[in-house]
This record gives structure tokens, sequence and C-alpha cells, in this order.
DNA sequence: TAGATACCGGACAACACTGTCCGGTATCTA
DNA sequence: TAGATACCGGACAGTGTTGTCCGGTATCTA
């Protein structure tokens, strides 16, 4: 169960031996296209009822098969990383802009926890794997790249190390519990102000 | 499924109509005992597992068959109710105790939270029930009790309001999920100081 | 001591989710 | 136009959990 999952298919055995290797020959819907539909499913199932959701409901909202579902990405943890690897790129790009600073950083984590459980999931390690702590370290990488600036700055209080960064993450992510979407914005923004730690949360869909 | 449920039992046809009423014919091995065994079972499963862990679970650990465990809690949240009243009590009681500030109320609460992974789910509320919600409620009321005093005695920063209190609580226990046993109490207590919140944790099982 | 009672506990059916398999079909090549 | 290819998507088996049912048995009454 989880292991290598190769793809079977009939063509196992090959009719001509030294074919073409890499001629695609496009299904109908095009496989790109398939994957595509189910990673933006994914998302918004994962965003809404996170990352343990049914798989069997991300195929129903694609509207493609189990099947293309599982050849696209055998295993939960394949859409997972797959689905949220953009947005920890976005964390990474951000941290390495110039003129970025802890607060930006910060704000864009928070609005992305806001607006996806799935999310909050992936840092609060609801699914321990080692891709998606992967995924969660490179988080917490991108942030203690700015921490030194921003205790000189000022934005977040004298003696935060680097696991108090961390934890304070983990503290506001966990306060969003059970929150509906209305009032997760106004929580998250009262839990920095707790914390004594500025951000600056984005608006947009981030 | 969530609604009542009686016990159908082959004595729905009573044989003696008018017979003594509540006159319990003792089984072999008490119903009491097998109760307060699944409540120590369930107390132990739910402790490590959280609320959601298999019933079977509770019922293989506390020697009895899944028949009993049914008889006694129809439904989960009886269960779950049952074996959290008993803190949420001990909170509301410490809270009436005289000489008792919010500094020692959120240390037992915290304790609770850390020996329970159960517990954590009660106050983010991860099974959203009525009776849940209730006991819920009841530990934020008994906070409530202490807030003016804990204001004047500088044990919480100027300005906080009863909601910040439960959010304090929800993003301290919040912070706990994914966390070893081992790390829980220091993870915990520096959450509290990070919010600038007075606590006293207390060692025993509390 | 003999009969009746009520509880015990495991077996069992129902249900949901996961992951695999296979017939069907549109596209590409000749 | 005809054949081959590779992808599509639903059906299906496997697994785990929930909640019900029923035979067995110890205790109580007469």
């Amino acid at each position: 169960m989880t292991g290598v999952l190769r793809d079977p298919r009939r063509g196992d055995v090959p009719r001509v031996p030294a074919r073409r290797e890499g001629a695609p020959n496009l299904g109908p819907r095009a496989a790109a296209g398939n994957r595509a539909a189910l990673l933006a499913a994914a998302r918004e199932v994962f965003g809404s009822d996170g990352t343990g959701a049914p798989l069997s409901a991300v195929a129903k909202r694609a509207g493609v098969g189990q099947g293309s579902l599982y050849r696209h990405f055998p295993e939960r943890v394949d859409l997972v990383v797959a689905v949220f690897e953009e947005q920890v790129v976005a964390v990474e790009e951000l941290a390495q802009a110039p003129g970025v600073g802890l607060p930006e950083l910060l704000g864009l984590v928070t609005r992305h926890a806001v607006d996806s459980v799935g999310f909050v999931d992936l840092v609060r390690s609801g699914v321990p794997d080692g891709r998606l702590s992967g995924l969660a370290e490179r988080v917490a990488g991108a942030l203690g790249t700015r921490l030194p600036d921003a205790t000189a700055s000022g934005a977040v209080p004298p003696g935060t190390t680097p696991d108090d960064l961390l934890l304070a993450v983990s503290m506001v992510v966990g306060g969003l519990s059970g929150v509906g979407a209305a009032d997760r914005t106004s929580r998250a923004t009262r839990a920095w102000e707790l914390l004594g730690i500025e951000v600056r949360i984005p608006d947009a869909p981030a």
C-alpha cells in the first residue's frame, strides 16, 4: 500500500519492442487537463474539509473517474503535496523578494491558513509524512531568514527565538480550528496581536 | 442514527405487566462495574488518540463486549461527555474555591489539555455537538469569573477581553497539536509566556 | 432447589472509503 | 479510411468502523 506503484496497463508486454519511447498519444480529454481539474477540485475540497477528505469527493468534483485520480496521484500524499506545493513556493519566493519582512511573510502564511483548512492541516502536520513535513520545514525556513530583521525592527518581541516563531504560527493556526469562514481573518488578526507580533495579511486570494 | 435510542431487548413485552419498577437484577459482573471499566478505558483511549478513536478499541481495552458499550453509551458523544464531565466539574469547582485566581484555573485547563488529546478535541470543538459545546462553555464561564481579578493583578495584559481569553486558550491548546507527550508541558508553558499570561500548571494528574 | 430475570459479550450486518481493474473511446499514424 | 494506441471513467473487491442482535449465564425469588 505504501510503496511504489507502477502503472501496469496492458502494454506491459510491448508488441513492438523498440518503439518510439516518449511518444504520448493524447487521450480524448488530454491527461494534462484532467490533472489540472483534479488539482483544482482537490484545492477546494481540501480547503473546506481538510486534507483527510474522501478522495472520491475530489474525483467527483473534478468530474473524472477514480481511476484517473489514482493514475495521476497514486497516494493521498501525492495530491496533498501537489496542491500545497504552490503555496509553499509562494512563501519562499516572497521571502527572497527585496524589501519583504517577517510581517509580510507571516501575513501570507496566515492568509493561506485562513483560506484553507487543508493548509492548517499541513502546518499542524495533521498528516505526518516525510514529504509533508518537508513542506512545513520549507515554510519554517523561509520565516527564519527574516527573523533577525524583525527582531531588530521590533516587529516581534525581544527574545523571540526561531522555535518561538514556529510555536506562534502553530498557535495562531490552531486558534482557527472550528472557526467559520466569516470570522477566520479577524480571529487570526487578533491572535497575532495577543502575541505582540506584527503581521500584514494580504486581502486577495493571495 | 442521531436520535433517540431505546434498548429493545426481549423484555419489550413485559411478561408480568405491573412488576416491580426499579428492581434491578444485577448481572454477573454488575452493570456499574462495566460502566466504570468503560469510562476508564475511554479516558485512556481518548487521551492518547483523541475523541475520534474507534469505539471498538475502547470496548476491547475495557474487556467488555461492544454490546455492553453501546448499551451504556448509545452514541459516541454520550461516552465523550461522561469522560470529560468530571474534568469540567473540577475546573468549575476550582473556580469557586476561595483564593483561586485565573493562573490556577488556566493551569488546570492546560494540565488537562497536556494530559489528554481528547480534552484538546473538546476545547477545540473537534466534535461539534450541543452537549460538547456545553462543556466548553462551562469551562469558558468558569474562566470568565476570574478575569476581572486577573486584569487587576496584572496576570493578563491590560485590555484582555473574555473573548481574548478564550482565543488564548484555543491558541495554546492548538499549539499542542502533533506534539509528543514529552514536550507538551514545555510547549504549553512557553505558549502562555508568549501571550504574556500568567499560569500555574499543577504537576500531578490533577 | 428450581425457575425466572436481566445483563454480558461476541458475532454479524450495514456502511464508507480506499485502491485496482477493465471495457470503451477518441486520437494519431499509415 | 482503417488499425493501433493510450487514456478515460465507472465498477468492484478489500478493509475498517459502527451499531444491532441473540445465545449464554450468574443472580435473585419462592
